[in-house]
DNA sequence: CGGCATACAAACCAATCGGTCGGTTTCTTT
DNA sequence: AAAGAAACCGACCGATTGGTTTGTATGCCG
């Protein structure tokens, strides 16, 4: 019999214990939220040692940053792939709003989401780490309504103030989900914002909306 | 001379303390968020001991929701008052929305809404008992948007809306401060609003935005 | 095979948490 | 004035926090 073949590498070992802590990481964040997600819970939830974590992170705030750089990225990763789904659809523009809706601002992302963006206004040396993947998504997102909204003008606002809406209703949703997951409303605002993507052309906006805008985050 | 006449009667005291107390708890809350709002903060902050606030609280949890209730019922009357401010105003409708961006959905208000917010996801207990305060101030939105927007029809969607636009900006206000404070994408959203109101008579809707609304929370 | 670094476990640590308790001051009541 | 209740203080408590250390098993490499 040859020398024992080792079952796991050393890095395969490292790079799962990683993705388990994360990913337990994750599930606290959503299920305890910021304020109860210590160590100890987390750990259990992993079912590791404390020694596993201490050999990975160099501290709970690492773990934390860490498990937020990796849903965030892989939440890019998704975003970019929307584009894609769009295809044979008839309704690119509604699709799209509906997508990122599913995807972005429900369940455990929108959950964590949230509990970070509101960790981050006290926390700056955790927002300065996340401020790179939270424009990351931003971009993704952008890329993904210039290809549903081939008119270049203009539409760039418009993706924040659709971002806006989609941000407040997940906040309507976290405190009180409704029955139809609040989708009467994103129709109501899908046709708001076509039809001023339409009319756009021929009249003027009665209220000027010029000035500098910057990009919205997340 | 007669007997010692007391400076401050027990009712004014306990009066006094309680909203000390609540004082400090909010400012704890936007300047810690809410894992950093520790009771030994909040004392110190307060100035007052241990006993004090055992004596008036029956734990930190009551503390807290006392605090949020207290916000929340100030922030209530506040919305009444928007409205008798919008007389002698040429847009009331823009008015409106400025005015509730300003008072609701800026600095402390804003802050410690999302801590809350974000804290009774976690927290049923707390949901429960902040629910009617939420609701309340909700209501009084309605008021004061029913009486900026007198056509009757259609406009509770159209406030559920903008109020998900505000709360969209206000997070992503948290993140980074904007130059213009979003000044410019409020007067995108107030214009395409109002056109919207405004065709609503004459054209319907190319997509549908029928089926029951629930009212927004906050 | 053997020396070694990595991966992980579990006991341990000081600090801090929310909460309690005996004691003192201040008002109220008779 | 005296007795009693309410307001308030500050020391104290057990539980839990994030973090460290010591020990062991396992994959790596000469």
């Amino acid at each position: 019999m040859a020398v024992t073949s080792p079952s796991r590498t050393q890095e395969e070992r490292s790079r799962d214990m990683r993705a388990l802590l994360i990913e337990a990481t994750l599930d606290c964040l959503q299920a305890q939220g910021f304020h109860g997600a210590s160590l100890s819970v987390i750990l259990d939830r992993a079912g590791v040692s404390r020694g596993a974590w201490a050999h990975h992170f160099s501290s709970k705030h690492d773990l934390l940053a860490a498990a937020a750089e990796a849903m965030m990225a892989e939440a890019a990763v998704a975003a970019r792939a929307v584009t894609a789904t769009l295809d044979g659809e008839e309704d690119r523009f509604a699709a799209l709003i509906e997508q990122v809706w599913q995807r972005f601002y429900r369940g455990r992302h929108r959950d964590v989401l949230f509990e970070l963006v509101v960790a981050c206004r006290t926390d700056g040396e955790l927002a300065q780490r996340l401020r790179p993947v939270f424009i990351e998504l931003i971009e993704s997102f952008r890329g993904a309504w210039g290809s549903a909204t081939p008119d270049a003008s203009g539409g760039g606002d418009l993706l924040t103030l659709t971002l806006f809406v989609l941000r407040g209703m997940a906040m309507q949703e976290m405190l009180a989900e409704s029955a139809d997951g609040q989708a009467a409303l994103r129709g109501l605002w899908t046709g708001i914002s076509r039809d001023f993507l339409q009319s756009r052309h021929d009249r003027p906006l009665r209220q000027g909306a010029g000035g500098p805008l910057l990009g919205a985050i997340t």
